[in-house]
RNA sequence: GUGGGCGUAGCUCAACUGGUUAGAGCACUGGAUUGUGGCUCCAGUGGUUGGCGGUUCAAGUCCGCUCGCUCACCCCA
């Protein structure tokens, strides 16, 4: 029989390891709560269109990463690669613009890239992100990489390091590009095939190609951040300054540009050196005409999101595994039911308990309750039982006392709250 | 999509230039203690050596193909 595994980049993600995955979670859900977030959940799968629309029709993202297929005869859907449109697709569709201002969203979940996995690249993969929408004040754009940096700390990452670059509006692209164009026009045959292409279809992601040439060819052109029109320059000036005031530490990388189309002005990463090549922790930025782009009125927005399995990576956290409180170690059948029904009741007072399912020897219920860190273990057989009275042991005293079968119930739920 | 590396027990790894029945530690189960955990000791379960084919008296080992994993390019979180 051929035993069917996990397709290539989708993992299980197993009980031992979801123990830190959730500690990572709910540090982030409390550093959410404290600067004023709240949790949207949008679906896993969406209309293609989505992100052809926002992401960008010639993006890789879109091009040849997507899990897309067709439902029925002509409707193209896909699995989400990425959070931040199906969340401005949500705001759109809820016209929640009109009921309130500024809105501030965050989201965790599963993203899909059909991609060649590697480490810390997997095909479904985990984010955490946010969205503030609805103003442009650079103390958003600080408010959001302050956020970043405090939820890092939350689940005990450093060593990491802040890039950041302003790429500028609309207007400073295209005048840009057009600069950039006139530049490089005598020098393509000298650019790597797939620059070529990138002057056609994505000319600034040529700045931050890896080839060789292509470097020294773009190393004597001035970056995007030495032409942005007045008012983009005063931004950037101002999320630095803020930024500097609140006591981050950046670097100002003239070379990030984002792989997503959308992103206007502020643009930045968080990258760590013990990630391998894929480095990038989180990423995020403005998108000042995504919304609009998107069909809904003009709204300057600002996000980010986090690789989950990348902080799972280098987080620190050690989450401690609650003890359990009181395991049954039985013999005889009608031990066994009296401690079933006890079971039962500490259960659902909320106490958590075990008992052995396989019909084991007194030694192995003692071995397993050991195990599983029981703090008390009810010990019981026939001879007990007779005498009306059932033992409990205090499994870090190593001590052990006779009660009365009667008062078992009021000793064992007493036990708990004067000792965890 | 393009390269490199690696596939032996649930996990981490052994097995000299091809040579008896593929081993060890950890984990698991049982026992030493016929009813008391951790430490110790003893024993046991567990393998189509990823798969298929070839060379050979003989293949975990050599060759070919294939599948899988992994790292890197690309791109991104």
């Amino acid at each position: 029989m051929l035993r069917i595994k996990t397709l290539p980049g989708m993992e299980d993600i197993l009980p031992e390891q979801m123990v830190k995955w959730q500690a990572i979670e709910r540090k982030a859900r409390e550093v959410f709560l404290v600067y004023g977030y709240s949790e949207i959940r949008t679906p896993l799968l969406e209309d293609a269109m989505l992100f052809s629309q926002s992401v960008g029709e010639e993006t890789d993202i879109v091009k040849k990463q997507m899990f897309s297929f067709l439902i029925g005869k002509d409707k193209r859907v896909c699995l989400r690669p990425e959070g931040t449109a199906p969340v401005v697709r949500a705001y759109l569709q809820h016209s929640v613009f009109r009921r309130q201002g500024l809105v501030k969203y965050y989201y965790l979940g599963a993203m899909f890239r059909y991609e060649r996995p590697q480490k810390g690249r997997k095909r479904q993969f985990y984010q955490i992100g946010a969205e503030a929408i609805g103003s442009n004040s650079p103390y958003l754009d600080a408010e959001i990489i302050y956020l970043v940096n405090n939820l890092l700390q939350a689940v005990a990452i450093d060593g990491y390091q802040i890039r950041l670059n302003s790429i500028g509006c609309l207007d400073c692209q295209a005048n840009y590009k057009h600069l950039l164009r006139d530049y490089l026009r005598d020098k393509k045959d000298l650019l790597c095939p797939d620059c070529q292409c990138r002057a056609e279809t994505n000319l600034l992601r040529i700045l931050d190609c890896k080839n060789k040439q292509c470097r020294e060819i773009i190393r004597s052109f001035p970056p995007i951040l030495d032409y942005l029109c007045a008012k983009c320059k005063e931004h950037f000036a101002k999320v630095k300054r803020i930024l500097t005031e609140i006591g981050i530490n950046y670097v100002i990388d003239a070379h990030i540009v984002r792989g997503l189309d959308y992103y206007t002005n502020t643009v930045f990463e968080f990258i760590h050196p013990e990630l391998g090549s894929q480095n990038a922790l989180a990423g995020g930025g403005r998108y000042n005409n995504l919304i609009e782009q998107m069909g809904g009125e003009k709204q300057p927005a600002v996000g980010f999101s986090l690789g989950m399995e990348r902080m799972m990576a280098i987080s620190r956290l050690e989450p401690q595994v609650l003890p359990l409180h009181i395991f049954f170690a039985l013999m005889g059948e009608r031990a066994y039911d009296w401690g079933y029904k006890m079971l039962a009741h500490l259960r659902s007072k909320g106490i958590s308990s075990e008992i052995d399912y396989q019909n084991r020897s007194l030694k192995s219920q003692l071995r397993k309750a050991n195990r599983l860190k029981a703090k008390f273990v009810v010990i019981a057989g026939e001879k007990e039982l007779n005498k009306g009275k059932i033992i409990l042991r205090d499994m870090r005293k190593q001590e052990q006392r006779e009660i009365n079968l009667e008062k078992a119930e009021a000793e064992l739920c007493a036990l708990i709250p004067a000792d965890s």
